[in-house]
DNA sequence: ATGCCGCGCTATGCGCGA
């Protein structure tokens, strides 16, 4: 089986490059981050001819939204993060299928909106902590696929791709993203040894690489010993009028 | 160590992304 995930930085600007992803690669199930439209005006006739099913969580405003395309029976069982009712930021898309449960998550930047956006991040990353932890409680096969916006590391950005205050570097972030590893998550490009990039600023940054590791995919017990390998398009990158972010994608035997 | 880019929009600049 395999799972993808996509930033597509404006779904109606990107769906044919995400037609040639889905037309390349052939993932089972696709989580996009970043619609950036409406529910109502997610591009479902542009993409009816790829043979996926698809199921939109757009806002209002041009922000955020979320959707899963798939080619395998599912069932939406999560439109939003449990946790904190007044959210009304599209981020969070659940489903399950025959085999487990798969979130596609577009997690907070927590650059902008100053001490209130930081702590909407840490917060955000807190729940999604908690619904972590309810799905492995319940011995239930579980995935988390998305733009994270996280590095988790050093070594998942380029030097001097972020100034060192950024949110996606901060202690605290890297804190509460191994807090989703503890609570038993395998992060599934580190388990097999590789820390692609996954996403590079527009201008010069994919010519110098100049990227960061942002987009992943965490895997509970179960499916992590079922795990092969780990991709990222890099095609997608580079094809004209990208997205920033290049799709990632994994294998589960 | 930022927005020179890109996107959407109550637009002809602004907020946001990372």
């Amino acid at each position: 089986m395999r799972l993808a995930s996509f930033n597509v930085n404006s779904v109606r600007r990107r769906a044919q490059h995400l037609a040639r992803f889905l037309e390349r690669h052939q993932p089972d199930v696709v989580f996009l981050q970043e619609l950036k439209c409406k529910t109502e005006e997610f591009p479902a006739l542009e993409l009816a001819g790829t043979g996926y099913s698809m199921h939109a969580v757009g806002q209002h405003g041009g922000r955020n939204g979320v959707a899963v395309l798939a080619r395998i029976p599912f069932e939406v069982t999560a439109e939003a993060l449990p946790g904190e009712e007044t959210d009304t930021q599209a981020r969070y898309i659940e489903i399950t299928t025959e085999s487990a449960t798969l979130a596609g998550i577009y997690l907070p930047n927590g650059n902008s909106g100053g001490e209130e956006g930081i702590a909407y991040k840490w917060r955000w990353m807190e729940r999604l902590a908690a619904r972590t932890r309810d799905h492995l409680d319940a011995f239930r096969p579980f995935a988390i696929l998305g733009d994270f916006n996280v590095c988790p590391a050093p070594d998942d950005l380029a030097p001097g791709a972020l100034p060192p205050t950024d949110a996606l570097v901060h202690p605290e972030t890297r804190a509460r993203f191994r807090a989703l590893l503890w609570a038993g998550m395998t992060d599934a490009a580190a388990a097999l040894g590789t820390r692609p990039y996954t996403y590079w600023d527009y201008g010069s940054a994919f010519e110098t690489n100049t990227g960061l590791r942002i987009d992943h995919a965490l895997l509970s017990p179960d499916l992590a010993e079922r795990l092969t390998s780990f991709g990222v398009d890099t095609e997608a990158r580079a094809e004209q009028q990208p997205s920033d972010h290049a799709p990632v994608w994994i294998d589960l035997a």
